[in-house]
DNA sequence: CATTTACGTGACAAGTTTATGACAGTGCTT
DNA sequence: AAGCACTGTCATAAACTTGTCACGTAAATG
């Protein structure tokens, strides 16, 4: 399976450009659509797990999409991320009922924007349950046991497998060695806890193997957390 | 990270279970009281997040529990959610100016009771609900314990990263050293009055590479501040 | 204006936390 | 039985944080 995908829905040019690009530097592959009808069409096409989707646009406005999105079953659950001008109707929106999950008023920051979308997705997504789930170039594949990166296979033993099996569920979320002892060993296993430490470092020493970059980062005295951008 | 913490104050055994029962499969950490009395010294010892106060107790009645809790500084900006018997009785309530921040009539359903919590502490404490929490152009995202200013990437050592979050969960109130330290450090640890002051340096300077401005306000002989106007 | 009080900050030693190589034990395969 | 892959623990070095202090500056006080 493919990597979280967006649908970003945006008539200004310059900054449809702008999310295609950042989103996709991020590790998002993203699909683009400037009107609300074409948008919708494609939507009902491709289910997307997340879409950015502009106020204002030509033919249909953002909150038709919305509305029309969340009455069919196929949409209804699709996360959607609100792009709106001014502050003013920011609030407006947010008193009707239009079924987005989040809003942002332009302008915004980029990484502002990221972490709005891990936070939704981190929020909904839980309950999908994937074969394969992919991160980055990192791809993991439940059902086949196998990892790879890049073009590379990559060999993990069971535990480093689980490893990074848990921390793909949630990218970019810290997890601390209780969190990991708990989700990886199991509850009732008694393990010191500085053994993640030494399982990290081995699934960091085979993701990094063919001059990739590490992948894992460390978080003082909290714990670690996949995500790429070191 | 510990859990959001509530306070059931419920005399009637079945409810009070029930209570516990739901709210610990949310995800909270509950801690129950039966009566007034009681609740109000563990609610001192405890602080928790939010409190769940019947109007009907023993001992004490729910309403001068409320206010008692509203006049003392440490439990003040506790929120309150009242639960009465009848809707008249709600109704009075209502017109009382007790500061409760909402009521519940009984019966009640449990997913009403649950979405009105979220939506209590969205309102109050934006930070115990939402993923990132944003102030201005910083971004704290605690999952994934980071945060950002503008497009730039901030790191912080743990105790300024605390620091921040606290301020960030009541933005433009003033803490003074003795609150940050019980907030920040633990109230049970040792350390100097003045060293907040070595660590809101710290951050400050963090938070104010790349040309940004000192969002933190030092307000003499009291304490300091989140604020974006200097 | 002189004095007192409060705050900002660089320096630093002590303390914590993490990375990593080595090693011994376990169980499976050949 | 020997070889092999995998695990959990430990010791040690390295990296990073932290709490205090001392001294300078700024703000109130009278």
């Amino acid at each position: 399976m493919a990597n979280t995908s967006v649908m970003i829905v945006e008539d200004e040019e310059s900054l449809a450009t702008l999310l295609d690009y950042n989103l996709g530097k991020e590790g998002f592959d993203t699909q683009l659509s400037t009107d609300g009808e074409d948008a919708l069409m494609k939507i009902g096409e491709s289910s997307p797990d997340i879409i950015i989707l502009d106020w204002m646009l030509p033919k249909i406005s953002g909150i038709e999409v919305c509305r029309r999105l969340r009455s069919r079953n196929e949409t209804r659950n699709i996360p959607i991320l609100m792009l709106t001008a001014r502050a003013e109707e920011a609030d407006r929106i947010r008193g009707l009922d239009t079924g987005a999950d989040d809003y942002m008023t332009k302008p915004f920051s980029m990484n502002e924007l990221v972490a709005r979308i891990r936070a939704i997705l981190r929020r909904i997504r839980p309950g999908l349950v994937e074969e394969a789930v992919t991160f980055g170039d990192i791809i993991i594949d439940r059902a086949a046991h196998r990892v790879s990166r890049g073009e590379q296979e990559i060999h993990l033993g069971p535990t480093e497998f689980r490893l990074l099996d848990h921390l793909m569920q949630h990218p970019g979320r810290v997890f601390s060695r209780e969190q990991l002892l708990n989700a990886v060993w199991g509850s009732d296993v008694f393990v010191e806890a500085r053994t993640v430490d030494v399982h990290i470092g081995r699934l960091r020493k085979a993701l990094s193997r063919h001059g990739h970059t590490n992948p894992i980062r460390t978080v003082r005295s909290a714990g670690y957390a996949l995500e790429m951008v070191n």
